[in-house]
DNA sequence: TAGGCCATCTGGTCCT
DNA sequence: AGGACCAGATGGCCTA
């Protein structure tokens, strides 16, 4: 929790005296957070797309071997189920070829069915493509949401937010920052002023939360980030304030408890 | 051991 | 036609 006071702090520092360096900080977080979904493929994926590219080489050169050559046991597992046909077919022992048959048909049903044997090769060189594809396509979402872990403030116990959490998390970070940047706009005399900063909503992040001190279920969900907990307020809703104009404690909570939802 | 989370495969759909 | 995106299925790993 140090470090998410020390986050809201760096940017209270600089609330009171100036808003629009903090404006300038929200948007720069918003951009920073969304600025992964535009960036280029890893070199990880790069490194299976390449051992894919080796594969469908593999299954180019040798129509029947190619469910062997690969290792890993999802493909082979697809490729063996998906190859067995296409080998019979174009093998001998496929049952195609008929004893005394015409040389002539031989060849046509022959040329058959390796076009057989070629179009279900084809099919499977797009589906491992497709393969290849999305998993380079979840690692780049898998990628941009570690980015997005590493730009929000971290628990002392280190645990890992899962894919959920951090985009709940980033949502009511965003609109935890948001909510303070406007009551900094609201009261510029107030906020201006110093002394304010330790009455600073953001500051109060620390704070021992109260159960019951607002409208959402008050649980320890922050220290085990596994279990969020949920708040049906809209998050769009004004805030309320204090005699001070600052934000009740209850926003706090819910960026706190990643409260609440997406919607 | 059940449940949660995750990676991967797969087929369908839409778009260029 | 091929790529992007999506959702369902499946199996592995981890934890309470």
């Amino acid at each position: 929790m140090s470090q998410v006071s020390s986050t809201f702090g760096d940017c209270l520092h600089i609330q009171p005296i100036l808003v629009e360096p903090c404006n300038a900080l929200a948007v720069f977080l918003v951009i920073h957070l969304t600025a992964p979904l535009f960036l280029p493929f890893p070199d990880s994926s790069y490194q299976a797309t390449t051992a894919m590219e080796s594969i469908y080489s593999d299954i180019d050169s040798s129509s029947c071997d190619y469910s062997y050559t690969h290792t890993d046991d999802e493909d082979s597992r697809s490729s063996i189920q998906a190859a067995s046909p296409a080998c019979s077919v174009g093998s001998p022992s496929g049952g195609v070829q008929e004893a005394g048959a015409e040389p002539q048909q031989k060849k046509r049903r022959r040329g058959r069915a390796r076009n057989e044997a070629t179009v279900h090769v084809v099919k499977k060189n797009r589906r491992l493509k497709a393969n290849d594809r999305e998993r380079n396509r979840m690692h780049n979402l898998n990628d941009a949401l570690d980015t997005l872990r590493s730009v929000l403030p971290a628990f002392p116990d280190d645990t890992k937010l899962t894919k959920i959490e951090t985009l709940r998390f980033a949502h009511n970070y965003i609109w935890a920052l948001s909510e303070t940047i406007r009551i900094a706009d609201q009261r510029p005399n107030k906020a201006r002023d110093p002394s304010s900063l330790l009455l600073s909503p953001l500051a109060r992040v620390t704070d021992a939360p109260s159960p019951g001190s607002d409208a959402c279920s008050w649980s320890s969900g922050a220290s085990s980030s596994s279990s969020p907990s949920y708040c049906t307020s809209n998050p769009s809703s004004p805030a309320a304030l204090d005699d001070y104009g600052y934000l009740q404690t209850d926003v706090v909570y819910r960026y706190h408890n990643f409260v609440p939802t997406i919607y």
